[in-house]
DNA sequence: CGGGATCCCATCGGATACTG
DNA sequence: CAGTATCCGATGGGATCCCG
């Protein structure tokens, strides 16, 4: 076993650093990873990297999220600490959503990622092809 | 509109390397980013990072996959040319998989950002609980 | 061992309608 | 505008069986 495992350790969150492990199935660890890394999760934390933004500003920016599902997943960031909800009781209502210094962090290096990969699609696209053309050739 | 949209020009991909955009609903960046970023896709690229690995071995380290989704997850990663299948016709069959370059640069991104999530876990974890507090309390 | 095929259910997630 | 609530179909994903 190479990862020292997060079990038991896991379970008492009043341990400072103790080892968290993605890996292990009831990490916490593991549910913070699939909100920032899930379908709309990535999206959402990369689309606040340039500055605060409004619901409606996400919506069209997260092209294709629906109400619910934005909703949902700026809750799970806000709970997780990625972002902050500030909301004025004005008329119209206006809610600003923007990311902590910790999803600062966190958008970094999902950009990284995110234009790696679409920088790489081209290869992708081509691959998919050989790919494809083995499997209808067979 | 601050991105230049994936819109028509993903459609046709004869083009080299024209702009992909994962905000864009219909650019297969999305795809792409979807199976690298899920539930499964990150953790198993990541277990990949070390060298080849078998199918079972696979298994135990991405702990709670199944072996529908791993061979799920795994077909579609070898067709994006993120990982490759090595298979020998041997008794008991063995079968190797393995990163790609591209699957390497992916990985190593990856990895940066888990390793940035499990380290940040105390602030995360100490977040969730004054966010269940304030609500807990109304 | 390394999977493909099937069954089946839980959750995801979209559309719509309603509130403030 | 910024949501919440409900309904409901699509899909994700686990369990099981089976084959090479």
């Amino acid at each position: 076993m190479e990862t020292p495992a997060c079990t038991d350790v896991c379970a008492e969150a009043d341990a400072a650093d103790l080892s968290f492990d993605v890996f292990a199935r009831a990490c916490p660890s593991r549910e913070t990873l699939e909100h920032v890394t899930g379908r709309w999760g990535s999206l959402t934390v990369g689309a606040l990297r340039d500055g605060p933004r409004r619901f409606n500003e996400l919506r069209r920016r997260v092209d294709g999220v629906s109400e619910k599902m934005l909703s949902q997943t700026l809750h799970a960031l806000e709970r997780d600490g990625i972002v902050t909800r500030e909301a004025q009781a004005t008329n119209p209502p206006r809610v600003d959503y923007e990311l902590t210094p910790l999803g600062r962090e966190v958008a970094d290096r999902l950009l990284a990622l995110i234009h790696f990969v679409e920088g790489s699609m081209g290869v992708v696209l081509s691959s998919r092809e050989a790919y494809d053309a083995a499997r209808g050739g067979l």
